[in-house]
DNA sequence: GAAGAGTCTAGGGTTTCCCCTAATTTTCAC
DNA sequence: GTGAAAATTAGGGGAAACCCTAGACTCTTC
């Protein structure tokens, strides 16, 4: 049973999503919020498996700043962020403060349920819209968003800074043995970081070992 | 075919571990050196895999820098140490320091065979003598050392930190949920660092799905 | 020739990791 | 109940990782 909390405050669209959800089986809605605070407050008593977090206009700081604080507090419970809008910077904002996922409000109930369960597997959820969106935009997010949850392309380059990075070697060590500097090296990993959708070099291991790209 | 170096000032020594490679056909001894600097030297030069180590009495230090400047500079390359002293300490310290096996010099030509071969696989080589010293030494070396190649036991606490560890958490978030100061979560860490014989996040993560200890 | 992709470099800043030492408390087995 | 192992905490220090911005140089493609 996945454990849902809906964090927006048009009354009518929150009314609309539970309802969606109120004939699946798999998924229970939690609580509902309508400010920041208590959402953390929730979190704090509740545990809780997705987030739905809208991010609409007059909230967008909060929303960012929401989602980075339940990343930041407790890490397992994923996002979903909710908008109206498919501005590419806000959507590659809230990917990078840590949601797993981005709906437009316009969404059918089977893509939601979909996206909520997709989350709540670990893996991440955009929708082609948003992936789209997000190919007319910065070129290193193209391969990574695009295939979330797919396998990433990888540059020559990153692949040699993997490979040795799962070898256990330093950034200093990887510069020495690929005679670039320490930069360069950095500059690659946090491509990786990136494509993979990961924020530390564990999970960036983990992941890339998942896809095989080690091994 | 793998590239033996021997870093050993007793030409008698260094004439008999020769002959007794010399009718390998999987190990080349590609040099010998008689001084630290001289190793470094080669490696500049000439690809090796594995460096057999000698750690003798008057040389400890520089047996101690050299092997730390090898994994420094050469991480790629493996190392043998090989002593006539079965000093925990010793012993300790030069694991620590980046080498993957150990042996004393009245070793036999097969373990020494054995030694090579597995380390050059990427694995560690410890014979029982030295096991045997380390089990009576320093607790936390046990498990790891004993096992050395096999599984290391973890603790309760290691094996909650490193699931947490692969979910990509950071110290101060294990420390939230494990309701702990972040200094225990790094105490926890660095044991299972040491247990699985490794000195980052990245090869610990590689090492424990290998082991599958995650997933 | 302009645009795009890949690569490399740089500077500066913050956080996390990793190591060392050292001490206390709890838990469990003999 | 005594000792061994596990778990916890602490403080300090240094290295590495991570983030941001930004410029420049190739090569290929349109």
């Amino acid at each position: 049973m996945t454990r849902l909390l809906i964090a927006d405050d048009h009354n009518v669209f929150v009314e609309g999503i539970e309802s969606l959800i109120s004939g699946s089986s798999e998924i229970e809605v939690v609580q509902r919020c309508y400010s920041a605070s208590s959402v953390i407050e929730t979190l704090k008593q509740v545990a809780i498996d997705v987030v739905l977090l809208d991010v609409s206009f007059p909230l967008i700081d909060d929303g960012l700043g929401l989602c980075e604080q339940i990343t930041r507090l407790y890490p397992q419970t994923k996002i979903i962020a909710l908008t109206m809008h498919d501005d590419a910077s806000l959507i590659k904002r809230m990917v990078k403060k840590g949601a797993q996922g981005y709906l437009l409000k316009n969404t059918t109930k089977m893509e939601l349920l979909q996206a909520i369960r997709t989350v709540a597997e670990g893996k991440q959820y955009f929708n082609e819209t948003i992936t789209h969106v997000l190919l007319n935009d910065e070129p290193r997010f193209r391969k990574s968003i695009a295939g979330a949850g797919l396998k990433p392309n990888l540059t020559p380059r990153e692949s040699e800074v993997l490979t040795l990075m799962a070898q256990g070697l330093t950034t200093h060590q990887m510069a020495n043995q690929l005679f670039v500097s320490d930069k360069a090296v950095e500059f690659h990993r946090s491509s990786l970081l990136m494509k993979f959708g990961v924020h530390n070099t564990a999970l960036l291991i983990k992941t890339a070992m998942e896809m095989q790209y080690i091994d």
